[in-house]
DNA sequence: TGTTTAGATGAAGGAACCTTCAGCTTTGGA
DNA sequence: TCCAAAGCTGAAGGTTCCTTCATCTAAACA
């Protein structure tokens, strides 16, 4: 069972005029930067409402709730995220393995280090009863477009394509993860993007029949 | 800054008689209990009593507020983890470096699936600003362990410990994460646990000179 | 058995905060 | 220019829930 009916989560009002739509992004914008500045527990409506300028009732003519705001914040994050790794797997259809492999780690990390704050902050939105079922959705949506990514490899695959997504995603959570609530994410960056390559390059070079030279 | 001061998250009261003591794990097991089946949002610290079987008053005597609780909650599952992790890195001191990688596999997943439930809704509270440096704290001390582990490997590494460790932990935590919040993890378990052991062995190897026949 | 200390109770205070709505302002087109 | 629709306002209602404390019961001990 849903925590709230669908019908409550719907934006309650679509902007048609162009000043909603900049009243709208601009609480959005909001919701992040409180969500950063004071975390999950203590972010109110008002305060949102403050920080993008306009008043509580037009967060709500917008938002029918707090978890709507909250949820539509991460969706729009995810959508960032899954944006990067569907164009990896548009431009490297039919690559060798190895090179895939690269080209979504580098999209990973750098989408999700692109603002670091702001991706730590919503992993407080995405462990919650609601924001979990967006997350769940956003990977396996994720996993099922980069294995049909690697299903295209030059190389065959001696695995199902879904298991070896699944793993390679798993990793990358992982160590982006740990790079994100690491103290100084930029310092640790290089190393650990260096070696998630080496973890990754190790793992597909044993989903390969015949092994390529490197 | 931390959200609370330590002096606040302090144990109000230490259970000195024995029946107190089991009312302190009632209150603990029942916080997890009432975690699981309603969520962080609608955990109540009334919910939380009622279901311990005490009255709230008797929970504010051990726990000084709500947060205090939940820390204590999610301070004992760590800890639990930990004290696998812990066995492995003394038992399997100075063995080689894959038979490490398969011990810590084993230790840390079935640890986690223990209680699939428990782990899973905890996330929820380590996401969150209080429970966050609570894992952190965590995360950091089992890295630690397992670098000074990898350190006596019979063979040599040819890279940094800490680094290796870091790696291969990230790749636990990524996979086990994935695991807790697929649709059925004692599905998924077997087929996971199978591809994380060729995911981390694949890694390990290239952080020994010599390859060992195997 | 009497006294002291530990433990338990739960009604009630009170703060925090989500959400509404009646009324006001701005926009865009007729 | 004028009006209907869109957009905005923010004080106040109403709930939820954390936390306290005066009071009662059980245990330890002399």
């Amino acid at each position: 069972m849903p925590t709230t009916s669908l019908r409550t989560l719907q934006p309650r009002k679509t902007p048609v005029q162009e000043r909603s739509v900049v009243t709208v992004d601009a609480i959005l914008q909001a919701a992040i930067q409180v969500l950063v500045s004071v975390g999950k527990e203590r972010l109110t409506t008002t305060l949102v409402a403050m920080r993008a300028g306009v008043s509580v009732g037009t967060l709500y003519q917008y938002f029918p709730n707090k978890s709507a705001l909250l949820q539509a914040s991460l969706k729009r994050h995810m959508h960032g995220v899954a944006t990067s790794i569907d164009r990896v797997c548009k431009e490297y259809r039919s690559a060798s393995l190895l090179t895939m492999g690269d080209a979504l780690i580098d999209a990973y990390i750098s989408a999700k280090m692109h603002n670091v704050k702001e991706s730590a902050a919503l992993y407080s939105v995405s462990s919650d009863l609601d924001g979990l079922a967006i997350a769940k959705a956003a990977g396996a949506r994720g996993r099922r477009v980069v294995a049909e990514l690697f299903a295209t490899a030059s190389e065959g695959l001696t695995k199902d394509p879904e298991i070896v997504a699944t793993m390679v995603m798993a990793a990358l959570n992982g160590v982006s993860r740990r790079l994100l609530e690491a103290k100084s994410p930029e310092r640790e960056l290089a190393p650990l993007r260096e070696e998630l390559l080496v973890l990754v390059r190790g793992y597909l070079l044993t989903c390969i029949a015949t092994k390529p030279a490197t």
